[in-house]
DNA sequence: CTGAAAGCGCTTACAG
DNA sequence: CTGAAAGCGCTTACAG
């Protein structure tokens, strides 16, 4: 069994022999290493130069068993979404000079998939939990917060108080698309949202697309198609929409990857963007930018929201128990896809 | 400070209430979690009973400390190159129906970047570890696989005898490549190549450009450019690259993440592919198939490298010593982007 | 400022 | 088949 490995393997270094090896308490060397209060300088610089000759490192498990394991949990549903990537860069800003690793869990896109992501994380000892696009209900959120400390990103759930929320305005972001869009002259403007009943960004998405078009007097040309986020059921999807005989005169897509399949399937179909169907996408991931694509979204600066969120998670970890929820303004990235006039 | 938020959080269930609750030994309780040998059916469908009934939950630190985390790390280098997915996709496959989760971890692009990550995953006692893109040298490796069982996707060493290997043949997906491109009659084909000198497969797609291209007597023509993997520094590259004076007639990029690029500055000129400049990228990542991009790609099936990997690590945590190396042959998938005949 | 001892939640021989 | 006890590598009061 793993005894054979096992075996071989080499001994870790422990605090115990550190501390031999410095000869002092085991006790000085746990405070040197989490830098607590009450050492001399003496000791914790013949402790240090014990730790460098040895080559110890701390065993993050061990230490989780008493204190912090100085490690935050990821949870996020996608690994295809680019704007991942974004977020990412933020939370890494933040962790920058901290002591705090991440470790990046995949929830699977469903919910009981992320019950289990966020279920695994806390078993797994991790300080705190940063959850995004979470689908699951109040009711699991507040059980994962008493757990951990919790944060989440795009999900909205303002009345909440034990777990902080960040996000941007996304009910807005879709209001800017669709008057872009009609201010480009397009009036049969339809929505392609995710085939999600538990997704509160998508649902806000979906209320300001409608609020939208009823400003703009369009209401009778409301039109929203659900998908998968899958690339076969997108590509599905987008063909049926745009067959001749129904085909809306743009599309607003909930996330850029689902526009890039909408721009692809009408390029098969040889449909002219953005003189035959106006496309906007939503997170204005780097994608957009490349001149095949020259796709208009949605920026809700993906590294801001990582950011603030870690931070936010740093302060729950540290002690704070109010709730914040953090709310960003989002922009509108035109580009050639939308660009009628 | 953490006192605060730590005391209101719910306590966990353990396996001595467990035991408690079903009036046997804590000795018990751990065997039917393990599903030890040696627990009568009456006294583990009893445990199982009152581990329902408490919601109890094995804490993977505490089971670390003794035995396994059954937990995999999985240490990857950029969470922007589409490709990673597709290897998530065949390491969850080969993990289904088993205890096992795995927990992703960056490893920034560095050397130094790449032993953190690692010795992250080693210090939260992750029973194993799959490195993908490996940079760090032979002895960096042989230490950290004394450290845990670990497995290599995208990094040749065939002499290892302490870590598995898993890899497609680079050298000949990139013979490939030229060849089709050099069939296509383009002469003057270029390779933009990731700026490493520390990359094995990077190494072995350059000298397989370089052997092909003086197998179709185009010898005169070779010409590898090196870029950063950042967005912006290909873009500068790509940009260089194409300027009148000096533009190849193909380029052959070492991943499709890059060849987008160059595709997007190439129509931003003006040029036309695959008229003026044909283009081949590598991975074959679904961004390659989007009508828009029509890459031509080499496919190296990132969902059987991800799936064999895992097979292979598992081994490896169940004590298999000896070495093994699995290298899977590449596939050119022909699309618009190179197709001038 | 320093250290001895208890304990975190499990698993592992070992004895019965 | 079942269980009492030791121990994994740390941190945390507590005493000096």
């Amino acid at each position: 069994m793993a005894k054979n490995g096992a075996e071989k393997r080499s001994r870790r270094v422990t605090i115990r022999e550190v501390a031999e090896d410095a000869e002092v308490s085991v006790a000085a060397v746990s405070k040197v290493l989490r830098d607590a209060y009450g050492v001399s300088d003496a000791l914790r610089s013949k402790v240090r130069a014990s730790m460098d000759k040895l080559g110890y490192r701390p065993l993050a498990a061990a230490r989780g068993m008493r204190g912090q394991t100085y490690t935050i949990g990821i949870v996020q549903p996608d690994l295809r979404n680019p704007f991942f990537a974004d977020i990412m860069t933020g939370v890494d800003n933040a962790l920058e000079r901290t002591q705090y690793r991440t470790l990046i869990g995949i929830s699977q896109s469903s919910t009981d998939g992320e019950v289990a992501a966020v279920d695994a994380m806390i078993d797994r000892q991790m300080d705190g939990i940063l959850l995004i696009g979470a689908i699951t209900n109040r009711g699991n959120l507040d059980a994962f917060a008493r757990g951990k400390p919790l944060v989440t990103i795009g999900h909205h759930e303002p009345a909440a108080t034990l777990f902080d929320t960040v996000n941007t305005n996304d009910q807005q972001g879709a209001m800017l698309a669709v008057r872009h869009l009609a201010a480009n002259g397009y009036k049969r403007i339809a929505m392609l949202s995710l085939n999600s009943d538990t997704s509160t960004i998508i649902a806000e998405r979906e209320i300001g697309y409608r609020r939208a078009m009823m400003e703009a007097e369009l209401g009778r040309h409301i039109q929203v198609v659900h998908s998968a986020q899958t690339p076969r059921e997108a590509q599905i999807t987008a063909r049926r929409m745009l067959e001749p005989a129904s085909r809306p005169e743009a599309i607003f897509c909930w996330t850029d990857f689902i526009a890039l399949e909408v721009i692809s399937v009408a390029t098969e179909l040889g449909l002219r963007i953005p003189q035959d169907v106006g496309i906007v996408g939503y997170d204005n991931t780097m994608y957009c930018d490349f001149a095949q694509n020259g796709l208009s979204s949605i920026d809700q600066s993906g590294e801001l929201l990582g950011l603030q969120a870690t931070r936010l998670l740093i302060e729950r970890i540290k002690g704070r128990d109010e709730a914040e929820h953090f709310v960003v303004t989002p922009r509108l990235v035109a580009r050639r896809s939308s660009s009628r006039r």
